[in-house]
DNA sequence: TTGTCTGCAAACACTTTGCACTTTT
DNA sequence: AAAAGTGCAAAGTGTTTGCAGACAA
């Protein structure tokens, strides 16, 4: 019988702190720290649930000291924070979500059509299963994005609401 | 140990051919059945691989006898035939890709960021991880989408050729 | 005839890019 | 000073929509 992790997946002890790694990611490529940089990261640290590249702007320019960044620098900087091994980025419905992925187990999600929630686990026997298929096709598997989606126990009740996104 | 099934996943018996279920769903919902949804479900059929709504209207162009769809309509088909059933649809990199979905079995994909291709797998040990995943978290699944990335046999030798994608 | 479909052009949402100017190093 | 980064506006991409005329039922 397979098991899963936790509801909550704890943090993994790492050497470097994520705007530490991140640092170092950019003077490795010759790239310069600037103030949009470190803003950004600050933010995408702060925030630890899953988010897009509009919110994070939105929050951004929602900063007290006004100080912001523009749109193409945002999405420059998350590509950026995907390449540092920061972030993980899957697409949803059109849209890039982009979640921690430095200091964080491996997981997989359950995604919410109602409500749009993203649930986290993580299950050691998938891994295995994984590993085994991409033997079998003598395949060097780098990574893999694994969506269920379905309603979420409050989605279930709470059914005749509003209409569901079916785009998956 | 797990086991996955084999490289050639075979049809199934249904009772339906794919262009009278297609009719049948048009019907049930009082929609017409026009030239343009004809000759897209024919072309659909024709291909057996995975595609996107651009090859399909280039299908329908190089048609010996000239009568083709407009884009719009290619697109609108397309959405149709996912809701008849006829057809799956994923995401990648991007760009929607759809495959058959009548009358094949369940089964989930190994991306080659190499050469864009997609290989197909089913693991009935998988099927039963994720029932216990979603059952774990009082989730109703209404499906999944699995897709390891990685490079394929081929890709793993001519490795230096061009820069992978790695948009998944 | 009635109501659906089609095709066109335009709109869309999200993301990327060219370029002159600003900053970091 | 040199090189890289930023913001703006504009261009892309893939996909969707409003609408007038065309067509299936």
């Amino acid at each position: 019988m397979p098991t899963t992790s936790d509801f909550s997946l704890g943090k993994v002890d790492v050497a470097l702190t994520p705007r530490e790694r991140f640092e170092e990611f950019l003077q490795a490529r010759g790239k310069r720290i600037t103030r949009q940089r470190r803003m950004i990261v600050e933010h995408v640290c702060a925030r630890h649930e899953h988010f897009d590249a509009e919110q994070l702007l939105a929050d951004l320019r929602g900063t007290p000291d006004g100080a912001s960044a523009s749109r193409p620098t945002v999405y420059r900087t998350l590509t950026e924070l995907v390449e540092a091994g920061l972030l993980r980025k899957m697409v949803l419905g059109g849209r890039a979500v982009y979640e921690h992925d430095y200091g964080y187990p491996q997981h997989d999600h359950l995604h919410c059509t109602g409500c749009q929630t993203l649930i986290e686990f993580s299950s050691a026997d998938l891994g295995k299963i994984l590993d085994a298929v991409a033997a079998l096709h003598q395949f060097r598997a780098q990574g893999h994005r694994l969506i269920i989606s379905g309603l979420c126990m409050n989605c279930r009740s709470n059914r005749s609401r509003s209409r569901h996104q079916d785009r998956i």
